[in-house]
DNA sequence: CCGACGCTTGGCGGTTCGGCCAAATGGTTG
DNA sequence: CAACCATTTGGCCGAACCGCCAAGCGTCGG
């Protein structure tokens, strides 16, 4: 495995982190749906805002989101809708793993 | 955040999760060209093999790739190559970004 | 200018991950 | 059966992750 590819799969790598969380997974669900601000999310999921931020910032360092500070608050929005594609990916598998069962069931 | 959005999350992390690693991304890559015993993947990766061994058992508890012994071997493949929507999803990603920091360097 | 609000950051304790080594398992061969 | 091969499992240890609390910081209203 030469450097180059391994630089490649550890940029691929950054991104499928970020989102390998439930609350990172809810929070892009939900941004899909328009811009939200912390506290909003925060409201939604019920954790500790410090949490939440976190989060957030995480998706951010990983690009998948971005932030804009109007006043106080802070919207979050997704940067790039492509990554809802992520959701029917992951639904494929799942699905091919229950009708799995489904067989061995039978 | 009900229980029951709660346990679909999860059941998706799980997935996302297992995809999360540099090196497990480059099994599942290297499996969309058909199915690999474990030493030639070890041979490939430049691990040990236990360490490519526990990479295999993730894979597989997530439900995305499944194993077959052959003899002394065993030989793994995708379950469900549908899996591989993800490069591009992620490669989405990776080229938004890219265009953005393109632009901020001008 | 002070207090309240919205958010981020630092830090701590606990859990999980990831790598290697060593030992165990299971199959094949002589 | 003994030696050997391919693979898995257990264990250890350092690194990373996650949640909360506490403190810091910018913004707004009075």
């Amino acid at each position: 495995m030469n450097a180059k590819t391994e630089a490649r799969l550890q940029a691929r790598a950054r991104i499928v982190k970020a989102m390998a969380h439930p609350t990172r997974l809810f929070i892009v669900d939900e941004l899909s749906r328009g811009e939200r601000c912390v506290c909003e999310l925060t409201d939604m999921i019920g954790a500790d805002i410090s949490t939440v931020s976190k989060h957030l910032t995480v998706l951010k360092n990983a690009g998948i989101v971005e932030d804009d500070k109007r006043g106080a608050q802070v919207f979050y929005s997704l940067r790039c809708t492509c990554i809802l594609d992520f959701f029917s990916c992951v639904e494929s598998v799942l699905a091919s793993t229950a009708r799995e069962q489904l067989k061995q069931a039978r």
